[in-house]
DNA sequence: GCCGTTTTCGGCCCGACTGTTTTCAGTCG
């Protein structure tokens, strides 16, 4: 039973007792406590098993919920959600999932119709026997039938965007609006400037003169198949993106709400509820167009962000840690992290050649990262359990040591400085145990080792298969831990608490491999590390020179970590970085 | 249901858009 169990939990639980009508202020608080717990570092199990009254030590977390979360743990439910659930047809939920529709409409449509499914909702709309409810008419029965087939769509589909998909969109998006006549600055909020690993919809901040051509421009654009909403200062649209859809909301407001509703529209929503109620407990108010005094009126900031904190009384807090995880306590102390940046990195720890599955052959590789500015990089071809990766055997793992240092010779003649360390991807294979010698390994600069096969093993058997390989004492570098593809493949069963406290023992980095399907070590398993003091390897595990550029996602999934530029091997100097890979052998 | 530099009771974030209304509730972010 993990974390994320019990925030489904405690969500379905807010949602039930919300069709019911319960008080929305104890519907908020469970919704309040599942937030907190998805992004807890340690899993509740664990603090469960240690001391049960620290539970409560969780924000948002009194008496009641604690009783619900130690039901939970042991069965997998509770009273409460058994009681609700045999109340409410689980329809409901799926209903609940209709974009317009909420708990009450919800609730007026099972009560007085008998409704208690999307299809059977679909059915009323078409057939007319909605409108005659209180509050309903025809333009609502017509919005509902749009709604579930964008509901129906998205099931469908995989509805979060990559992001590096979605911020090429955006940057298309951002292009077209800055030239509408009369816009000062165009920006984009929202998760994606947050960096978070994927996206919903992209949102973007419109300053200027004229709000009406703003919104008229936004609806007009090309890429719009549908408008969901469109007002003077607000609109929503859906893009066609290959058989899916994305939506957009652009909001305008004048240059001097420009810093506010940055901040407000670049969230979190937790985050920005939290500043809100700070805010009032100051005796002022935050909303999208500033900061003001609640007596007066009078506006104290909103032109720029940084003086919005200040107005709070906080420092500037990165959009990468709005997440409403400590931050704003954080800040309070004066104790933010100073977040790496990617000026800060120096090299590049993972990456492949045409020797196994890459596209460029290690001078090519070599050559573009001297144009990216790298001091080192680590060549670190498959081993030969990849097979299909081409990965090389023994000989021909000898004969690439060879060809790197011709390559390494002729850059350093031709006056270069960049130094290529010789590396492997080692594969870690099912029975822990790395796929070249010691003796051969002992060769190289920099071992990585990863998994390339029998992801769907068991938990227990792939924590120990890991920590395994990590106790032979041959790794510099464990890379991409988990083996997750976002919105394709789960990550594999293990417990990445004892993976690392082994790695910590034994010196070995973790990778963070910076492509965008991967995003792996992901963001709270940065903070988790960082904890624990280990060491973080950014790494774009390139298989060809065009990708490097995929370094800036990792940097700025690490900063949603919480990293600084100390929590991280390649922002070392190369001296310090060879005295950390030998381990002092 | 949670919480407290004013509180153990009485609060609990703020505003845009929509469709239905004659002044606002519901939904969303």
């Amino acid at each position: 039973m993990n974390n994320k169990e019990v925030v489904r939990v405690l969500v379905t639980i807010a949602d039930l007792l919300e069709i019911k009508g319960e008080n929305m202020f104890r519907v908020r608080s469970y919704r309040n406590a599942a937030a907190t717990i998805d992004g807890l570092l340690v899993s509740l199990e664990l603090i469960a098993e240690t001391d049960e009254d620290r539970l409560e030590d969780i924000p948002g977390v009194g008496k009641a919920i604690h009783g619900k979360i130690i039901e939970i743990l042991a069965s997998g439910s509770c009273a409460l959600l058994d009681d609700l659930t045999s109340e409410l047809p689980a329809g409901l939920l799926d209903m609940l999932g209709v974009s317009g529709l909420g708990a009450k409409k919800v609730k007026l449509f099972y009560q007085s119709l008998g409704i208690d499914t999307v299809d059977d909702l679909e059915e009323a709309a078409l057939e007319g026997r909605l409108r005659d409810l209180p509050k309903m008419g025809e333009k609502s029965e017509q919005k509902i039938v749009k709604a579930i087939e964008r509901y129906r769509r998205t099931q469908k589909s995989s509805k979060r965007f990559r992001l590096d998909s979605a911020t090429a969109i955006a940057a298309e998006v951002t292009e077209y609006l800055s030239g509408v006549e009369g816009v000062e600055t165009v920006e984009v909020a929202g998760s994606l400037r947050r960096w978070r690993e994927s996206v919903g919809d992209i949102d973007i901040l419109v300053t200027g003169q004229d709000g009406t051509a703003v919104m008229d421009a936004i609806a007009a654009y090309s890429e719009v198949v549908e408008v969901i909403g469109k007002g003077d200062t607000k609109t929503s649209v859906l893009l066609a993106v290959g058989n899916t859809r994305l939506q957009i909301d652009v909001r305008f407001v004048e240059g001097a709400s420009k810093g506010a509703a940055l901040n407000y529209f670049t969230g979190s929503k937790e985050h920005g509820v939290a500043l809100r109620g700070r805010a009032k407990r100051m005796g002022r108010k935050l909303s999208e167009y500033g900061v003001f005094d609640e007596e007066t009126g009078s506006q104290l900031a909103g032109g720029d962000e940084v003086e919005v904190y200040k107005a709070l009384g906080l420092p500037y807090i990165e959009p990468e840690l709005r997440e409403n995880r400590g931050e704003i306590e954080a800040a309070e102390k004066g104790e933010l992290p100073c977040l790496i940046t990617e000026a800060d990195i120096r090299g590049n720890l993972h990456m492949h050649t045409t020797a196994s599955d890459g596209a460029n052959t290690i001078e090519e590789m070599a050559r573009a990262a001297i144009v990216t500015g790298y001091e080192y990089i680590a060549i670190t071809d498959h081993s030969k359990a990849s097979g299909i990766a081409g990965g090389l055997d023994e000989k021909e793992l000898l004969k690439h040591i060879n060809d790197i240092n011709v390559v390494a010779r002729k850059l350093k003649d031709e006056g270069e400085e960049l130094i290529i360390l010789k590396g492997t991807e080692v594969d870690i294979l099912a029975n822990g145990v790395l796929d070249y010698s010691d003796e051969l390994l002992s060769m190289l600069d920099c071992v990585v080792g990863a998994v390339h096969s029998g992801f769907d093993m068991e938990g227990e058997r792939m924590t120990a298969r890991i920590i395994a390989a990590i106790e032979s004492d041959m790794l510099n570098i464990l890379a991409h831990s988990t083996g997750r593809l976002i919105g394709a493949r789960e990550p594999y069963d293990m417990d990445m608490n004892a993976v690392m406290d082994v790695a910590a023992e034994f010196g070995v980095a973790m990778e963070l491999n910076s492509y965008p399907q991967r995003l792996d070590l992901k963001d709270i398993h940065c903070r988790m590390a960082k904890d624990k003091g280990l060491l973080i390897s950014i790494a774009t595990d390139s298989h060809s020179t065009g990708t490097f550029s995929n370094m800036t996602y990792g940097v700025h999934t690490a900063r949603r970590g919480w990293l600084e530029k100390q929590n991280i091997l390649n922002t070392r100097a190369l001296g310090e970085l060879l005295k950390i890979l030998k381990k002092d052998r």
